[in-house]
DNA sequence: TTGATTTCGTGTGATTCAGACACTATGCGC
DNA sequence: GCGCATAGTGTCTGAATCACACGAAATCAA
C-alpha cells in the first residue's frame, strides 16, 4: 500500500526527553538504535506520528512501545524542523519532555537493557540527528519550569524526605541551597503532607517522609497561586 | 505532479499570530479565508510548509506573502496537531508567535484590506479551525513572557516615552501600574536610553522620548540578567 | 554503656525589594 | 495670564530573602 499526494509533505516524527532521578543524579532515557541511520548510537525514543492519533498520543505510544514507560508528566517541548536535520530526507520532529519516577521504571528499562539505557544528563553520550541540541533546550526547560512549578514531585517516590526533596531541587538548578530556607519556604506553601512515618534502613537519624498533595496543589492552581522556588 | 510514500502523512503547515499595539488596544493580525473550509472567516495567516525552507522561514515566508509583513521578533509557540482540526484531513500546524511595530505595517496591511485587518484581541471574531486556541495560548504566552523579558519594545516605534510603554504593560497585563514604581523599575535596568528629544504635537506638556537599547540588552542577557517587570 | 559519627530539624536578625502614595513642573490653548 | 492636561519626581512601610549554627536523634563500634 501507497499513498500519493499532490504536494510533497515531510514526514512527522515525535521525541520524547524523558528525566528520571537516581538517588543524586539526574538521568535522561535513550535508546540505541537498531537501524540506519546513525546505527549504534544511542538516540531520544520516538518514531512516526500515525494518522489516527494525536502527537501527544503518539509520544506515549512510543515510550510504552520502545520502553515500556508511562510518565507522570509529559508536555510539548519544540518542534524541530530544519531540511537536513535527518540525512534520510525532511523529517519534523514535534519533542516532547517527560518526567517519571525512576523508582517505578529502572526494572523494565533493565529487561530490554541492550536498546535502552538511563544516562546521566551531564554525561551523555553522543547523540544520533539533533537530539543533543533537544536534549539541551529540555533541561533548559526543567531548569526554568521547576522554579515556578512544583514539577519535582514526578521525579521522586510518592513518599520522600525533604531532604530528597531538596537534592532534586540542587541537582536541577546547579547549586546549593540553605536547607532552612529551603524547609521553610517548601512547607510554607503548604503543598505538602506530612506523614507518621520515616525513611527505614538508614544508619543515622530517620528522617520524617512527606507526600506531595496533589489536590491541594490542584486547587491553589486554579486560583492563580504562585510557587516560585 | 504527485508524491508517493509508503506510508500516510499528515499535511504540515505553520499558523502566526502577529501582535501590534495600536495607540491603546492590543491588535491581532487575520486573515479572511478565500477557500473553503470556513470561506470568509477569518483565520491566523499561515499556510503549508515548503520542503526545503524551515519552520521558521515558512513562517516569515507566509507573513511576507500574505500581509507583507516582517516581524521584529518571531518564535515558535506550540505545534497543533489533533486528529480533527482540520475538516479536509490530518493537518499538524506549527504555530508561530509574532511581534510588530504597528506603525511600520498599518499601510500594507490597509492596502490589500479585504483580506488582512487588525482586529482588538479582546474583540475579535470568530475564527477558523482552531485558531481561537491558537491566540489564547499566544496570549498567554505573551502575557508570561513580557514578565520577564523586554519583549514590549517590538511592539512600540523605535522612539518611544515611557507612558507608552506603560500603558503597553498595563494593556498586556490588564491590570495598572504605578507610574512611579514602573519607571523606577525601568530606569534602574538601564536598557533605555534617555534621548534629547520630546514628543511632537501634544497639546500639553511633552514627555521625553527613550530608546530601547539593543545591544546593552544582548549584554544583559548572555551575562544571565533578570529582567523580572 | 559510652563515645563517635552522621544526618535531622529548628529560629533570628539584617538586608533588600515591592508597593502604596501626592504634589510640583511644564507646555499649550484660549 | 489662567486653566488644563500630562510629565516627572521621593519616601516610607511591610514583606520576602538571605545568611547563619547548634542541639537532638539514631546507629555503630569499642
Amino acid at each position: 500500500m501507497s499513498y500519493t499526494y499532490e504536494y510533497p509533505r515531510p514526514a512527522l516524527t515525535v521525541d520524547c526527553v524523558v528525566f528520571g532521578l537516581d538517588e543524586e543524579d539526574l538521568k535522561v532515557l535513550l535508546i540505541r538504535r537498531a537501524l540506519e541511520p546513525f546505527q549504534g548510537r544511542w538516540a531520544l525514543p520516538g518514531g512516526f506520528v500515525h494518522m489516527e492519533e494525536s502527537l501527544e498520543d503518539a509520544a506515549r505510544r512510543e515510550l510504552q512501545e520502545e520502553a515500556g514507560i508511562r510518565p507522570g508528566l509529559l508536555e510539548q517541548l519544540y518542534t524541530f524542523g530544519d531540511p537536513g536535520r535527518d540525512p534520510r530526507g525532511r523529517v519534523v520532529s514535534v519533542a516532547y519532555f517527560a518526567l517519571v519516577k525512576l523508582s517505578d521504571h529502572r526494572v523494565q528499562a533493565a529487561t530490554d537493557a541492550r536498546d535502552a539505557a538511563w544516562f546521566s544528563v551531564w554525561d551523555a553520550p553522543r547523540l544520533a540527528f539533533d537530539h543533543a541540541e533537544i536534549l539541551t533546550m529540555a533541561l533548559q526547560r526543567l531548569k526554568g519550569k521547576v522554579r515556578y512549578q512544583p514539577l519535582g514531585f514526578e521525579l521522586l517516590p510518592p513518599k520522600f524526605t525533604l531532604t530528597q526533596l531538596q537534592r532534586l531541587y540542587e541537582v536541577i538548578l546547579e547549586r546549593p541551597l540553605d536547607k532552612r530556607n529551603f524547609r521553610k519556604k517548601l512547607l510554607s506553601m503548604e503543598l505538602l503532607e506530612e506523614l507518621d512515618e520515616v525513611e527505614q534502613d538508614v544508619s543515622h537519624r530517620a528522617a520524617r517522609l512527606y507526600r506531595f498533595d496533589h489536590k491541594k496543589y490542584k486547587q491553589l492552581e486554579k486560583a492563580g497561586f504562585n510557587f516560585e522556588l
